[in-house]
RNA sequence: GGGCGUUUAGCUCAGUUGGUUAGAGCGCCAUGCUCACACCGUGGAGGUCACAGGUUCGAGUCCUGUAACGCCCACCA
């Protein structure tokens, strides 16, 4: 296409938008111009905008190219971004890129792995993240690139990365910050073990898997009692010499500490029972049957194993011990509720290093809790003889060993849940490490600065841990102490549930804040350190003192201690200092915590032997601070101050939690404010199996595949007509044949294969599964949807209709078509017609208006009013229908239909001509949020045809339309009374076309017809006669209540009028008969049905009175529509 | 186990606070390469609104229950 104005011509256009190359060329002119650049006010300087407009990008993980479900999430922000920039406001659409710890250095160590044999232990940590570093820089790229095609217009001069400098400031900041405020402690977590690539997982890297399994009794040795106490005890006979337990993982048991019974086993029954009867009487039919079996155990239990457990329970009381086997350790018997007297034997093993139910055993009874892992998933020193087995070999020679020393019970099959890992596939080994949480519960008190966080427990509702608090706030000596027990401080959890509950943070739709606060609601602490390499260190530096660790040590004591040689003060503002006690020695050991920017307080320390935290924190950690971290924060920035907090964020449900809650409750800490005001929670892209879509199981789309087959609006217009309030979108996708270009429906079958061959064609071509040479060496078929061929045609009948817009926009041209020589409209050049009797204004009577323009501009009215409300809420579905329906069926079907008879004729066609590029340039204004390109391609070429337009008063059209304003919705064009006797013409022209159809004559053979109606109706109809020649081809011959029928017709009974079409006598009797027999029917049950209605006194009495009238009118009509449709049956049979 | 959602034409989906004859696109049938567009035009066929109750003068829409499917969260030695 040619740039060059005075050479262009609209006969030069295509009939398809070539848009490959006017995206790339497009978006370069925007990005070159600065369009997506967004500046606050200069400081001094008044907001000429309408105010601030900022939407932060849910960063893309790194791991990877974007798929379906981004190009959804991105398509629906930068139709807000666009709209808004449009709407006036200063608009910034903030984009980056998310380092996504532990994804990430998986996907690496795999490369690794697979290429070049290697470990990260053989790259060592500088060296694994130096690789690390070249993988993000090589996928954030195409990232960006791929936002970039589908014409995402983000502030590319802003882009940020969650590992960058300044997030990194913002993070360390961030960490300091919740630790002054005692609100970051460390404590044990089970940790997700992938012995296999010897990493920790995260909970949504696992996937359960049903195993065979077995559960094994074992006996452990009771140790007989002392002289003394078995002296002292009532009845020695009845004492066990074996306590029987079970476990699934019988090798943990070289780590058992302890044996748990029940303290009231007798109680516990009682209430498991009144439970399963409660379940039983609300449970459906097919479910009773397992809860009976389950209180018939209960009963079993009691007669036959309570007993025993009461026994177990005095043992335990009378702190007995027992012998555990093989490594022959001396644990306690102990009473804790955890022992559930209706599972299992009864009792229950406590190895508080690998199970977390045990680990909260441990901590409430004291135990000590004793790891057996090594990090490669053989077993350590802690296992004695089974020192360096793997867990299978362990658990075999456990079961083994026991059986030979007789302690072996029965051993039951049992399917089993195990966890496996996502990227290995293996089962995960869950132990328990050091880890490093958030407290998100209330607080007690002020602030709580130092000792004695690091024995809080995993579970912020832990009641020890409340009391362990208290007693230390009230030591604190700080006068109002009291009174703050009285009313603990909201927490960070409670804040964020506030800030939703209060409405400043509104989500939409609204049912997904239940998710958010339901979530929050459990005020669980966030763990926040992981085992990896590849993320933000944790700034925290200890030595182990070596001393006892007493509980409540003062803070000077270690406060005292010297951090630096620049002074005997510790500064606190930058160094904050705690002490814990170490869990694995329990010795005193010392933490200091230091803010971003003293490195020489790090370097201190590690002159004095402190050592940095090796672990990293979680990526949500950093991406938790989104929102103010790009922004500048902690520099109080004026972008920060301009536009925090944002306006909405978009994002996807599943991050409700992870994301979405953490950057309020960051947002809340760090800035006193919330991070957006409203959120928009869009669907998720599913398979044709209703399946999530996703790259690992092979039927992920590649939005780029998309945008090469359909172009990136039929990409985004696709996106946004399914994107509707309710439903997930469902996409069968297919093959596209490299070969051929048929379409291959993805199956559940073919879609992990790494070659198919073409059902159409034969040929072969490779998925993204190839992993042979050979296989790599075929085509690639793109992976593609038939569902974005709707968004391609509106495309494409937008781009023509448009055409045809240009076309006929010259000044001094007849109607004309492609197919003219291109000679006549050289040098023409649009010029502003029809004002010669004056701009057209709304609610007035302007005579030059013909009632197709008026009902256009009503209708134009409508839809804007519509489109800007529906964007503005997120029906994007709606919005996008709304502009599809209208573009299609009102502005191509009719009035440009109707232009082409106005534009021939000289008198008429100045108007036509000015509403016509009206209805263009607002169409255009309104689609360009969902389809940049077209619209803005479409917007240049108008530009040049047709540079001054409008409606009241034709001005010069902005250069280009991304930054063109949006339309007003000016109601006062809205005209029900014109757009209901509009319908009249086009209920007549359809009757006609069905006549001529139904007849089957031939669309190049002319029609005579008349209309017998009213002499309203008539006077409407008679202007359009034009229009029934040219878009029915039929000539009218009269309207009116007295017309002359024709001899020989064809005739349709419609509410109000009734359309003779002069068949000239080649009327099909048998056609016509069918019809009205066909409409006899139907009209006589529907009338049967409306009289049933209407004598029902009830409906007459009870309902509205317009309601009852209604119905009333409507039966009148049917009545008088079956007199007629009898009247021409009555006719045909003659 | 807890929570949420879905079920409307062969397929993918709309359907406002209950109120005339439940809509669209694709597909299907018939027809037309007439001058912007065959990625198009014109016309047509196709639905017991998952099932069972209830509320109401009136239910696709509200309530209760059932079934199937999906998602999130938590999980038992």
């Amino acid at each position: 296409m040619t740039q060059d104005m005075t050479s262009f011509s609209p006969e030069s256009l295509p009939n398809r938008f070539e848009f490959a190359e006017a995206q790339a060329r497009l978006y370069a002119e925007w990005e070159a111009r600065g369009f997506f650049h967004a500046e606050p006010p200069k400081a001094g300087e008044q907001d000429k905008t309408k105010g601030p407009y900022c939407i932060v990008i849910p960063p893309p993980n790194v791991t990877g190219a974007l798929h379906l479900g981004h190009a959804l999430n991105n398509t629906l922000q930068d139709i807000q971004i666009r709209m808004h920039r449009m709407q006036g406001y200063n608009t910034l659409w903030m984009p980056g890129t998310d380092h996504a710890g532990i994804a990430t250095q998986a996907v690496v160590e795999k490369r690794l792995r697979e290429e070049e044999g290697k470990t990260r232990h053989d790259l060592g940590r500088e060296g694994l993240i130096e690789r690390i570093w070249q993988w993000k820089e090589v996928y954030e790229k195409r990232i960006l690139t791929q936002l970039k095609q589908m014409g995402c217009s983000c502030d590319w001069d802003r882009t940020r990365f969650t590992f960058d400098e300044g997030c990194s400031r913002a993070v360390r900041q961030t960490f300091f910050s919740l630790f002054s405020q005692g609100l970051i402690y460390r404590g044990k977590r089970l940790v997700n073990w992938d012995t296999f690539l010897q990493t920790a997982v995260s909970d949504d890297e696992v996937f359960q898997e049903t195993v065979k399994g077995k559960f094994w009794h074992f006996k452990y040795p009771v140790i007989p009692a002392t002289q003394a106490r078995s002296a002292s005890e009532g009845s020695p006979s009845a004492e066990p010499t074996h306590v029987e337990i079970a476990t699934t993982r019988p090798e943990t048991m070289l780590g058992d500490t302890a044996v748990a019974v029940h303290p009231d086993p007798a109680r516990a029954l009682d209430r498991a029972e009144a439970e399963l009867r409660e379940r039983l009487d609300k449970a459906p039919a097919k479910e009773k049957d397992g809860i009976q079996a389950q209180l018939d155990n209960i009963g079993k239990r009691r007669t036959e194993m309570l007993p025993l457990l009461v026994t177990l329970r005095e043992l335990a009381k009378a702190g007995r011990k027992l012998m555990l086997p093989l490594v022959n350790r001396e644990i306690p018997l102990v009473c804790d509720e955890w022992a559930k007297p209706e599972l299992g034997t009864g009792a229950v093993k406590i190895t508080p290093a690998h199970d977390p139910n045990d680990y909260e055993v441990g901590k409430r009874q004291s135990l000590p809790m004793i790891n057996i892992l090594n990090p490669d998933g053989t077993l350590n020193d802690a296992a004695g003889p089974y020192k360096g087995l793997t867990i299978y070999k362990a658990r075999d020679k456990v079961v083994a060993d026991l059986d030979k020393l007789g302690l072996l019970g029965d051993v039951e099959d049992r399917e089993i849940e195990l966890p496996h890992s996502d990227r290995s596939k293996t089962p995960i080994e869950p132990y328990l490490a050091d880890q490093w949480f958030v407290k998100m519960g209330d607080v007690e008190g002020a602030r709580d600065s130092g000792l004695g966080a690091g024995e809080a427990s995993t579970q912020a509702r832990s009641a020890s841990e409340g009391t362990n608090t208290q007693a230390r706030s009230a030591s604190e000596g700080e006068g109002v102490a009291g009174v703050e027990l009285a009313s603990p401080q909201p927490g960070l959890a409670q804040m964020a549930m506030d800030a939703v509950s209060d409405g400043r943070v509104q989500i939409f739709p609204e049912r997904y804040a239940k998710s958010y606060l339901d979530w929050l609601g459990e005020k669980r602490d966030w763990p926040v350190s992981r085992q990896l390499w590849w993320g933000h260190r944790i700034p925290v530096w200890s030595k182990d003192t070596g001393a006892e660790f007493v509980p409540g040590t003062p803070d000077d004591v270690f406060c005292a201690m010297p951090v630096s040689s620049r002074g005997s003060s510790i500064p606190t503002d930058f160094v904050q200092v705690r002490g814990e006690r170490g869990s694995e020695t329990g010795t005193f050991r010392v933490l200091y915590c230091v803010a971003p920017g003293h490195e020489e307080y790090e370097r201190d320390l590690e002159a004095q032997g402190f050592t940095q935290d090796p672990d990293v924190l979680d990526t949500w950690f950093s991406s938790a601070l989104w929102p103010h971290s790009t922004l500048g924060w902690p520099e109080q920035t004026d972008s920060l101050q301009y536009w925090y907090p944002t306006s909405t964020l978009i994002t996807s449900r599943d991050i409700i939690t992870l994301w979405v809650a953490r950057m309020v409750l960051t947002g809340l800490n760090n800035m006193q404010e919330i991070p957006f005001r409203e959120v928009f929670i869009h669907p998720k892209i599913l398979d044709g199996y209703g399946v999530t879509m996703s790259k690992s199981k092979g039927n992920g789309v590649d939005p780029l595949d998309i945008v090469d087959k359909f172009g990136a609006d039929s990409l985004r217009f696709g996106l946004a007509m399914l994107t509707t309030e309710t439903q997930d979108v469902r996409m069968p996708v297919q093959f596209e044949c490299p070969h051929c270009q048929a379409l291959i429906d993805q199956t559940k079958k073919n879609r992990e294969l790494p070659k198919i061959a073409c059902a159409k064609c034969g040929k072969e071509f490779s998925t993204q599964w190839a992993k042979t040479e050979a296989d790599k060496a075929l085509p690639r078929a793109a992976v593609v949807s038939e569902r974005f061929e709707v968004a391609r045609n509106f495309m494409n009948k937008l781009w023509n209709a448009a055409r045809f817009a240009l076309l006929n926009l010259a000044d001094g041209t007849q109607a004309r078509s492609a197919s003219e020589g291109s000679e006549q409209v050289q040098s023409s050049k649009f010029k502003v017609q029809g004002s010669e009797s004056g701009n057209f204004e709304p609610g007035t009577l302007n005579p030059e208006l013909t009632t197709e323009d008026r009902w256009l501009l009503s209708r134009l009215a409508t839809v804007t009013e519509s489109v800007t409300e529906g964007l503005r809420h997120y029906h994007y579905s709606e919005a996008a229908k709304t502009l599809y329906d209208f573009a299609w069926d009102e502005f191509c079907s009719f009035y440009v239909e109707i232009a082409k008879a106005r534009l021939a004729d000289e008198n008429s066609r100045p108007t036509a001509q000015r509403v016509l590029a009206h209805a263009l340039d607002t169409l255009l204004r309104l689609l360009h949020p969902i389809m940049p390109f077209i619209t803005e391609e479409v917007w240049q070429l108008l530009n040049k045809v047709a540079p001054e337009r409008g409606l009241e008063k034709p001005t010069k059209a902005p250069e280009w339309l991304i930054t063109a304003p949006w339309p007003a919705a000016d109601l006062r064009w809205q005209d029900q009374e014109t757009e209901a006797r509009f319908a009249v013409f086009q209920k007549a022209l359809a009757a006609i076309r069905e006549i001529r159809s139904r007849q089957n004559i031939a669309g190049k053979n002319p029609l005579e017809f008349c209309i017998k109606c009213d002499a309203g109706t008539a006077a409407l109809l008679q202007p359009m006669t034009a229009y029934f020649q040219s878009m029915a081809n039929a000539t009218a011959t009269g309207f009116g209540p007295d017309v002359a029928t024709p001899a020989t017709s064809a005739k349709t009974a419609l509410a109000g009028m009734e359309i003779f079409v002069d068949l000239a006598g080649f009327i099909d009797v048998g056609a016509e008969l069918a019809k009205n027999q066909q409409l006899e029917q139907k009209l006589l049950s529907m009338i049967t049905g409306k009289q049933g209605k209407l004598s029902n006194e009830s409906f007459v009495a009870r309902a509205p009175a317009n309601v009852v009238q209604a119905e009333r009118d409507s039966l009148a009509q049917m009545q008088e529509q079956l007199a007629s449709v009898r009247a021409a049956l009555a006719a045909l049979k003659k």
